[in-house]
RNA sequence: GGGCGAUUAGCUCAGUUGGUUAGAGCGCCGCACUCACAUUGCGGAGGUCACUGGUUCAAGUCCAGUAUCGCCCA
């Protein structure tokens, strides 16, 4: 796909960096730093560098530990979508987190074969485009053009993942497919052989008619469909006296009773019935009254049985005792008549068909009682040749035909509509068949055991824990798992089939090696043979023609070795040894059964090992109007498209901001008008349309539908979402900060700072920068991404720019105080970008290159000579030495005042540069606390502060706001609207009132008093004696005001 | 049918082990562009924490049920 050229409003408005070789006392570059922040300059600029420098790459080192994550490979199928997005910016930050902090840190990339999806979409591209089948264009050929299709797509998705910024190590990309996979697979597949836990066998699979090939159960959704329940009647073979002539089925699909091998009927059908009645009745007695008319008629419909079906039942039961056949119609076949619990007294007739070959439950009766199971199906769903004259059509056409013949021969009774529930392939959408067939398993009871095991034990965690029951649940089924596919795009299965050898022959032909395996087929008259390493000849048994076996094996299968497949199992190598087991796994909900548990069990089988220690469920993302999202829905997200409109550092950090522990995050979606870059909000409606019209400039713009000429002339429209404002944003903000610092740094000279060199303020951000270095660090360290990215933003945005920056101002004006404040600028900017960089590593490295321009060693004490890259500089550690609680309280209360003192000012109107002068009336504790930071209201609130302490009198004309224990007033003689304040200060009384009420009501509560704990009460009576004081001194203010 | 989750301001979401007056961003309203940033700054309005019960001195938070929505499995 071709990008269209995107020019953001960045690069129309502001030059972008020039000059990045200038030498280190070339300042020049600080004239030309851009008011917006050129997060595509960033981008094209740094990823090649830590590419060049070798960042990514990992070896093992002794004197390391290993860090390790393997991606979860993305689907050759399609570029990557929001969803991948997320999914790789977690590991990513992880990733380089990890990094920093000391670990020797792999993150391997690599994409998935997606054997079915991969193969559907390009047979389907082959059939659009060119008209052909993959049949015309044969194994070969189909398999080159899928290769095609994976080279063009890798490239893509590895495109999308750099643009990212991804910091994966690019040397061990892996493809499932590739030989070192291939050779995991073979060898996996081969002690599955030899151990047994892999079978052939003949059985009842979920066949996708037009794929032609088996799916599992996890690929197969249902859709409710309108139907038919059809009444046919089966003629009995010589009935004795008394008995029925005819057996009366009920079925929605006539056409099966080509395969129909018994008929069956319940062994108990009165106790049955009886039991179905209590249990109505049971429900009916604690059933809502909703509920309640449905469940009766039920009940009415089981008891109206027990009179008109349960004699006949009986009698049909014996008669299955005694032997009695029914003559199948049409094919005129005898069938017996069997007595079998899948037969429900209280459904239809109370008799049911037994189709062996077409009906899971029908597979089971069979073997329940011998029954021959006749397949009547064609690999392309067409009928065979079981099905005597109605051979060669396809199923549709096959149930109309019998339902006429049958009709003809007067056997079909009442047809009533019904909803039918019907399976379909998730692949090609197309209704599914029950198909009996030989098919590869493998057994999963043992190796469920282990799967499940290791998690029980701890071994594996699963985070959020939740999620641990979906695994085991799904487990514990130990279902075994049906591995072949019928497909021409995976690993073929390295199975050879002999008929006519004796074992003497294939033990000759094979003497010496340990790579051949072979046994008999448990169901077939022949030989299984299975080779571990190089393909056998057609003639590897002298005299005899071996076989192939052609199907492939399911994607997973490969998928499931990924963790050690890439570091190269089964060679024995020093990366598998260092790197294996690996860390975390981080992906999505839905593929815990399909994948993660796979991969656990393979990697104990394979490596003894568990394949990670945690695996990280993250949340989905859904649209706005809480669906998920989807190329074929229209609300799907690129990333692409958000990274041009905001950048690669902006997508990484808003989706870092939602990553909560929830299991899914909305997101609504916009469509951006390519005229005039408005959003436009996205509905059911328009995200269908190939054209839509801009409430804002009445342009038209196409979407991803657009198919006519005229559609598909217009600019296309980005789907995007308003959500990354908010980190868009933020990155803009810490851009002029840094901007703001680097500024003021040109003359920076690196030296200690003592501690009494400190301010209040500066020792004020290096306090709250070492809480939230512990904070960011733990939030990180439990996966918490939202709380570290939310932290970071507070951090840097309320504390950092709006307070620290705006304070160290005047004295960055000051010769004597500006080193020192360059330097305590200079360490907590440096100490922000290593914290940022995991996050948002384009922006923090664009300024850590600038930065180390000109201040190359920082620090408070010792410094620190910074890293050529802040990727490679260490993580910062929170220094306890530097928290000062009684600094952050200090500061916490001057906050306050200021607060209030801005009030004031814009409720009276104040002209924003006319001077004021505030007044504080509170303890001489809180004064001696806040006083030191007195000349800061000036720059933060134009304002002056003249008095402190309890003696400070009310101004006659001013205004005023009460704290806890502390009142500000503003004298405002001249300026202030006395109605205003009086309006204002009767509200605040009432506000004060209701939460003193609201205390006393508490206090007075003997209970309260009594059984809470003793700080709780205190704490209560303290408020309660601040807020009285409060009121007193409100009220006061008041009665000033009132005076005339 | 079973399981998991959600429901807090107009929107999207935070809200630790139950304990002062439930927070943020966006949007909205008012004010402010020479001096890092209008992708900005300052201030404001806006909430029956889905509903019904229960436990508790105390419930957005714990329990049960109801409703609506979503996801997974059958």
């Amino acid at each position: 796909m071709i990008r269209r050229a995107f020019t953001s409003r960045a690069e129309k408005s502001a030059p972008s960096i020039q000059n990045r070789n200038t030498t280190m006392d070339d300042s020049s570059f600080l004239n030309d730093l851009p008011k917006q922040y050129d997060h595509a300059a960033a981008q094209q600029h740094w990823y090649p560098f830590w590419e060049r420098q070798g960042y990514f790459h990992s070896q093992p080192r002794a004197d390391r530990r290993p860090y390790t994550i393997v991606i979860p490979p993305p689907n050759v199928t399609g570029a990557l979508h929001l969803g991948h997005a997320l999914n790789n910016t977690l590991q990513d930050i992880l990733i380089r987190q990890k990094r920093m902090q000391g670990y020797e840190t792999l993150w391997i990339p690599g994409t998935d074969h997606a054997g079915i999806a991969t193969q559907a979409v390009v047979e389907k591209r082959l059939l659009a485009e060119e008209n052909k089948t993959r049949h015309q264009l044969g194994r070969e050929g189909l398999v080159k053009r899928i290769w095609a299709w994976k080279d063009a797509y890798e490239t893509r998705i590895l495109d999308q993942l750099k643009q990212m910024g991804c910091s994966c190590d690019w040397q061990r990309l892996r493809f499932t497919l590739d030989p070192v996979c291939a050779r995991a697979v073979r060898h996996t597949f081969f002690s599955l052989f030899k151990e047994r836990l892999i079978y052939r066998g003949n059985r009842l699979v979920n066949w996708d008619p037009h794929l032609q090939t088996a799916v599992a159960d996890d690929e197969v959704f249902h859709e409710t469909v309108p139907g038919h329940f059809w009444h046919i009647r089966y003629p009995v073979i010589d009935p004795r006296p008394g008995e029925p002539a005819f057996v009366t089925i009920a079925t929605t699909r006539p056409e099966t009773m080509l395969g129909d091998t018994a008929v069956a009927v319940h062994p108990d059908p009165e106790t049955t019935l009886a039991g179905v009645i209590a249990g109505l009745e049971d429900r009916i007695a604690s059933a809502p009254a909703k509920e309640k008319p449905e469940l009766e008629a039920e009940l009415a419909d089981a008891k109206g049985r027990r009179e008109t079906h349960l004699a006949g039942l009986i009698q049909l039961r014996d008669m299955a005792r005694d032997g009695r056949q029914l003559l199948l119609p049409l094919l005129n076949r005898a069938i017996p008549l069997v007595a079998d619990e899948w037969a429900k007294p209280e459904m239809g007739s109370g008799c049911v068909k037994i189709t062996p070959a077409h009906d899971p439950n029908d597979y089971e009766v069979a073997l329940r009682h011998g029954l021959p199971m006749v397949n009547i199906l064609n690999p392309d769903g067409t009928l065979n040749a079981n099905a005597g004259k109605y051979a060669g059509l396809r199923v549709v056409e096959a149930r109309d035909a019998v339902v006429a013949d049958l009709e003809q021969a007067g056997l079909v009774g009442q047809v009533e509509d019904r909803q039918i529930e019907l399976a379909h392939s998730d692949r090609s959408k197309t209704p599914i068949e029950p198909y009996l067939t030989d098919q590869w398993f493998v057994k999963m009871d043992r190796l469920a055991q282990t799967a499940m095991d290791a998690v029980t034990s701890g071994r594996v965690r699963i985070l959020p824990e939740r999620y641990t029951k979906t695994y085991l649940d799904w487990l514990s089924e130990k279902r075994d798992w049906p591995v072949s596919r019928q497909l021409w795009w995976g690993h073929q299965i390295p199975i050879w089939y002999c008929r006519t050898a004796t074992e003497e022959e294939l033990q000759r032909a094979f003497a010496g090696r340990d790579d051949v395996a072979w046994q008999r087929d448990a169901e077939g008259d022949q030989w299984l043979i299975c080779a571990q390493e190089e393909d056998l000849a057609e003639n590897a048994v002298p005299g005899h023609a071996l076989t192939r076996e052609e199907h492939v094996l399911d994607t997973w299968f490969s998928s499931a070795l990924w963790p050690h497949s890439t570091l190269g199992w089964p060679e024995k190598n020093a990366a598998l040894e260092y790197y294996y087991p690996t860390s975390v796994l981080i992906t999505s909900r839905d593929i815990i059964s399909l994948w993660v548990a796979r991969m656990v069990l393979a990697g104990l089988h394979n490596c003894g090992e568990v394949p990670f220690h945690e695996v990280y469920i993250h949340p989905k993302i859904l649209d706005g109007y809480g669906e998920g999202m989807s190329k074929s829905k229209g609300n799907g997200v690129d990333p692409v498209d958000v990274m041009e409109k905001f950048g690669a550092d902006s997508l990484r950090f808003g989706l870092a901001y939602i990553t909560t522990d929830t299991q899914d995050v909305r997101m609504p979606v916009e469509f951006e008008c390519p005229h005039c870059q408005a959003l436009l909000e996205q509905t059911r409606k328009n995200r269908v349309a190939p054209r839509i019209e801009c409430g804002k400039c009445g342009e038209f713009f196409a979407t991803q539908w657009a198919e006519k000429p005229q559609d598909k002339a217009l600019p296309r429209g980005a789907v995007v979402s308003d959500r990354f404002e908010i980190a868009r944003n933020f990155c803009n903000k810490f851009w002029n900060a840094s901007r703001f610092a680097l500024m003021n740094l040109r003359d920076y000279e690196a030296a200690p700072v003592a501690e009494d060199e400190l301010t209040v303020e500066d020792r004020w951000i290096l306090s709250r920068l070492a809480t939230v270095t512990g904070e960011v660090t733990e939030a990180l360290a439990v996966y918490k991404y939202a709380d570290a990215a939310r932290t970071l933003y507070r951090f840097a945005w309320d504390e950092f720019c709006s307070f620290f920056i705006e304070m160290v101002k005047h004295r960055l004006q000051d010769e004597a105080a500006r080193p020192v404040a360059q330097r305590v600028l200079a360490h907590t900017l440096d100490a922000l970008l290593r914290l940022l960089h995991p996050m948002i590593p384009f922006l923090t490295e664009e300024v850590w290159q600038l930065l180390g321009k000109l201040a190359a060693k920082r620090g408070i004490d010792p410094l620190r000579e910074a890293e050529p890259s802040v990727m490679i500089s260490p993580w910062p550690e929170a220094d306890p030495a530097r928290r000062n609680p009684q600094i952050e309280a200090q500061f916490a209360t001057f906050q306050e005042i200021l607060k209030a003192v801005r009030e004031i000012r814009s409720r009276q109107n104040v002209p924003p540069k006319k001077q004021i002068e505030l007044a504080v009336r509170c303890s001489r504790a809180v004064a001696d606390l806040v006083q030191p930071l007195e000349p800061y209201f000036q720059p933060l609130a134009q304002a002056r502060a003249t008095r402190w302490g309890p003696d400070v009198a009310a101004p006659r004309l001013g205004a005023s706001v009460n704290l806890p224990g502390i009142e500000v007033f503003i004298d405002l003689a001249g300026l202030i609207d006395v109605e205003t304040e009086i309006t204002r200060k009767k509200e605040e009384i009432a506000r004060i009132e209701q939460f003193i009420a609201g205390k006393e009501k508490k206090l007075a509560n003997a209970n309260f008093v009594s059984r809470a704990p003793e700080a709780v009460v205190q704490k209560e009576r303290d408020g309660l004696a601040d807020l009285r004081a409060q009121l007193a001194a409100a009220q006061q203010v008041l009665e000033t005001l009132a005076k005339p």
